[in-house]
DNA sequence: CACTCTATCAACATCGTGTCGATACTGTCA
DNA sequence: TGACAGTATCGACACGATGTTGATAGAGTG
């Protein structure tokens, strides 16, 4: 007994192909405008079947999107281990690792991440979603907070949970607005290294932690 | 001859009354459920009057939206020329009151808030509105970032306005959480903390910074 | 009292969503 | 091979929301 999940109501079949095509032609849509202004017809007719007939390979519209997002979040996660073995050697290197892979993820599926932010605001299980993945994120980030000061490299402050809370949200939205290219925004290129900066000196109070347990003297600027 | 703007067709009217109603109703809608769950109907019977009439007002439930935004702006930027002069003496207590400041918009109505950000993803009008306030925000805050700079309480580091867009929406989306009750979310007693513990950090390098030019020793925690 | 605004609403046209029922098509296995 | 069980497909419908039109009632003014 198949969970009514978000795919086709009953799996197993040909039209495999025409749920990839569904999938295919809703991200190559979300390219050119917002979820709000593609209708079901829009899907149906790209992927070259009537209307009633999508609602045989998704329940809705925003369906479609929920499993997009689960796939480019599976994608993801890889760069994170690379990123925390780096983090003992080098904090500012690992961190930057970090930070890159948040970015690749946002980034490599940019329609699908900002449709998802749309999404959010009226779809409560993409909220539940976003809401999952976020708790992930900052989970992992106050783990190595913890971590950091226990290695007495970090000094105590701010519960770590919530720095992390709120580092992992200012780079979700400073990340949105450089995507979505609104103003004020941080330039593309720049938008890691000044959110690498600000965490840094939040974590570790100056923006050149040092690398190892010993350290050479090391100052702003 | 009257823009057209945001309110009714033509200006001057005893109707002035059901204006106020409409604006009344909608945000005591918004307190109960989100503005995707009211429609033009709701508005108008909640006013007393039929839905065709609703028009006579207002162009659409989202024109409604943007006035409840608009005059809640307006009662804003009250905080801030205090902050502005506190901070000469004491950066920490002045940055203070500027978050409490924003802190206190956004809180006030957070109904319009939520239902503003809402608007922000389908409505081309609200997404302008809001960039222009950021806009306002972020140089403000960057203009006192060069001025500490220059005074020799901040040191140098990441372009003043690139700085300042990012901590401004850092503050955006995690009032934003807050407000929502997000998880994961900082807590509403303790998100004016978390955000000034970061801003410091970032703008001064130091959660202390010195209150006059001269200084005693200031030392992290 | 005629004329002009303001204000009001019933009825309509339109569009998007989601469902129902009928109908092909595609195997299997008796 | 021919009946039976999925599978895939779509025309036609029922809704619900939006926004518009045209007719009309009232209020104020010359």
């Amino acid at each position: 007994m198949p969970r009514p999940g978000r795919g086709r109501r009953t799996p197993r079949a040909t039209g495999d192909d025409r749920e990839r095509g569904i999938l295919r032609t809703t991200e190559r849509l979300l390219q050119e405008r917002s979820l709000g202004d593609i209708s079901v017809d829009d899907l149906a007719r790209g992927a070259g079947i009537s209307r009633p007939t999508f609602y045989f390979y998704f329940p809705s519209k925003d369906a479609v999107v929920l499993t997009l997002i689960d796939r480019m979040v599976e994608d993801a996660a890889i760069g994170r281990d690379r990123a925390l073995s780096r983090l003992l050697e080098d904090p500012r290197e690992g961190w930057r690792d970090g930070l890159e892979a948040f970015y690749a993820i946002f980034g490599s599926h940019r329609s699908v991440t900002l449709a998802g932010a749309e999404l959010r605001s009226t779809n409560a299980e993409a909220r539940a979603l976003w809401s999952q993945i976020m708790e992930g994120w900052v989970n992992d980030v106050a783990d190595v907070i913890e971590a950091e000061r226990a290695r007495g490299r970090a000094p105590r402050g701010l519960p770590a949970r919530e720095l992390a809370t709120a580092l992992v949200q200012m780079n979700e939205r400073v990340q949105y607005a450089t995507f979505a290219a609104e103003t004020p925004a941080v330039a593309e290129e720049k938008v890691i290294d000044v959110l690498l900066e600000i965490w840094l000196r939040a974590i570790y109070g100056t923006a050149n932690p040092r690398p190892s347990a010993a350290g050479e003297t090391v100052d702003d600027r």
